[in-house]
DNA sequence: ACAGTATAGTTGTCAAGGCAAATATGCGCG
DNA sequence: CGCGCATATTTGCCTTGACAACTATACTGT
């Protein structure tokens, strides 16, 4: 006899999906990384790319946008300042936050990394049409923003 | 003059994105197990999921079925062991390995938790039709698919 | 059967991240 | 202004997961 509750319909569910997704994405971005001989981890990478994509921001902000606790925040900005790719600088509005922003070092090492990542995003969707690469963000967007809705 | 390299579109890369989305569910199903008193994370929630909807399996398998490493499905293995939700079987075919197996009350846990889990991943795709699941799984498996193909 | 290589599971070690507490500001309201 | 509450950053503590080293067993070719 079988001891299996659920039969397998052989779909993996959404959660699992994407969490293999995720996994990937994140393995072939450190793998791009190490290539290139930079010294960073995925959420060190995607914290110069936000700097770089969207300007100075505050530490809080910066934590949001990579989705990270700002405790950890706290001790990547120490990393990436001590590497020399970033500054604090006092914010000028909110004396109680900073105002992260890239130096030139930082600068210089996204213009570095830029192209391989968008190879790897590319390659990463290169089975979809653009029509279909637009609806994936779409329905994304969808889902991210259904499940940040209380109800 | 204004500092960042890259003007933004507006739109957060498929990275980012599925990063969000995938934190966000995690954190949907650690709060249902929550509310329901279960005291599991969302790794372990995932064990067991597995192990209810495709029976049996060897650790390796089950690691690889959740995208865990080794060493860490050891420890939980313990810690899902203990509680009592799994057994350490001896496997038949393959003397290195074990044949990891719900006990009863692993079992009954699944039952337990399986409902609210479906109603969170259905809130997550609310706003999504039949179809746009369909395709949404579909464009996912492409990109795994893509991703895990060396080139 | 034997050597060489691959895989299963365990363990030690370390870095990363979540959570809570502490401190310093901001912000709104009486 | 002063009070109460929310937010920004930092730090300590703890858990989780990756990686490497190790043992045991399987597989492959000769």
């Amino acid at each position: 006899m079988n001891t299996h509750i659920c039969p397998s319909d052989g779909r993996d569910s959404l959660g699992a999906l994407i969490g293999m997704v995720r996994g990937e994405i994140v393995r072939a971005i450190e793998s791009d990384l190490a290539a290139q001989g930079a010294d960073l981890k995925f959420t060190q990478f995607h914290m110069l790319k936000r700097l770089a994509m969207l300007g100075p921001m505050s530490a809080s902000e910066l934590a949001r946008a990579v989705d990270l606790d700002g405790g950890a925040m706290t001790r990547q900005l120490d990393q990436l300042e001590t590497k020399g790719y970033l500054r604090r600088q006092p914010h000028e509005q909110d004396r109680r936050a900073l105002r992260i922003e890239l130096t030139e070092a930082g600068e210089a090492l996204w213009r570095h990394l830029h192209e391989s990542n968008v190879a790897t995003l590319e390659r990463a969707q290169r089975t979809l049409s653009a029509e279909e690469r637009e609806r994936l963000h779409d329905y994304l967007e969808r889902v991210l923003t259904a499940l940040r809705e209380k109800d």
